[in-house]
DNA sequence: ACAAATGAGATTGTCGACAATATAACCCTA
DNA sequence: TAGGGTTATATTGTCGACAATCTCATTTGT
């Protein structure tokens, strides 16, 4: 699916990545409006490609849009967080029990080896900025799910709004050490076949990641 | 949020309804493809408003697009079928559990009325086109979740595709009587504030659902 | 005869201009 | 001076035309 193929090919392709990445760094700040006229210069192309690329980042849930008034960047808020790590339990949780039924025992396999290079990195400490193998990893258990429903779900829609509470509140690879006996249980369950227990295991990291998280923030 | 009040404001909306509404019934045909030419003149609007219904739609998954080729309406098939299932069984699931946690007694109070009413019809025979009352049921219960993405996933995204399988695959209405008891222990366990055994029992609640659908499938 | 190249036709993507609506400033009245 | 109404301005919504791309039939060469 969308792994990390996503290659543009139109302008509002292009312009939406672009927008997309810019909300989620910052550097459009959130809660802004986005005015067309003035993205259209910004991004030099016409006020028709940005309105696209809005619309589809409404789909994300990163922008709200209100009818002959126009689309302002979502703002960040504990509830929305709690929110959001609501959805991710339930949707993961059903992404692990799905991958334990129907991922490939290759696939599996590649789980294993990817654990296994986490496992050498924590080992020697640069365990720093461990955010893009965590997202990797989870990533794979999703696309093992081989449900296009739950995979666009997660990979379009939520996590790039996780990312975007992630990267402006701060909080870059936190759990280093725990976060990998989490994933190597549920990869164990996996191999095992246990949809039940991959289930559970997956829902409880996720819960314990969204305490966590919870706790950075208070100390904000 | 968008529980029946969603009202069109915009040519744009009024488009996407209309569509909506003509994919879901099969007016216009499952897998066929979408002009946007032709379906300017058929609704009387331009190109560019009948381009921004289609992308909505691609958002709710009832139309698939390819860059520079086109749009066209999603097929239906029972591997799809199942899939749609396991994310509601995820979601639904807990939307309940929120629900138990979230619902005013207020709320809750007016679920079990709608329950009764529901009792009564089923007692006097009139269980037919139960359809609505049963959308009701599960709507109160996503809503009363008060969570933003889930309501969104679910009431703006999945639905609509589950009415889709419905009606086109003609399986309006099933399961009258025992759907109605487990809709009475779900209540119960809301009532209850019982998070747990309301989520557990909301996934079990349609994954009967989902079997049930399943052999009417096989039947065909 | 078959495969690749080419060209015509149709469809989607992009653009700038105009219409409709909301926001804000201003004026008038009590 | 305060409040309501009105006009002015800016922004979004809609439209038709043009450009870019794909599809498919035809042609051409081996």
């Amino acid at each position: 699916m969308t792994f990390f193929n996503e290659q543009p090919v139109t302008a509002a392709d292009k312009t939406f990545f672009q927008m997309r990445k810019d909300i989620v760094e910052g550097e459009i700040a959130s809660g802004s409006k986005l005015s067309e006229t003035e993205l259209s210069t910004k991004y030099a192309v016409s006020r028709a490609v940005v309105r696209e690329a809005i619309n589809r980042l409404e789909s994300c849930n990163l922008v709200e849009r209100k009818a002959n008034v126009g689309a302002r960047v979502v703002t960040l808020t504990p509830e929305g967080l709690v929110e959001l790590y609501q959805v991710r339990e339930s949707l993961e949780g059903m992404a692990a029990r799905l991958a334990a039924k129907n991922m490939t025992d290759q696939e599996i396999g590649d789980l294993n080896v990817l654990l296994n290079t986490h496992f050498q990195k924590v080992k020697t400490g640069e365990s720093y900025y461990q955010e893009a193998g965590d997202v990797d990893f989870h990533y794979r258990i999703i696309l093992g799910s081989k449900n296009k429903h739950l995979i666009s779900m997660l990979i379009d829609g939520i996590y790039h709004l996780v990312r975007m509470y992630r990267v402006q509140l701060g909080m870059t690879g936190p759990r280093i050490t725990t976060a990998f006996d989490e994933h190597k249980h549920i990869v164990q369950a996996i191999s095992n076949r246990d949809e039940e227990l991959a289930e559970m295991l997956m829902r409880r990291h996720i819960l314990y990641s969204k305490n966590n998280v919870e706790k950075k923030l208070e100390s904000n």
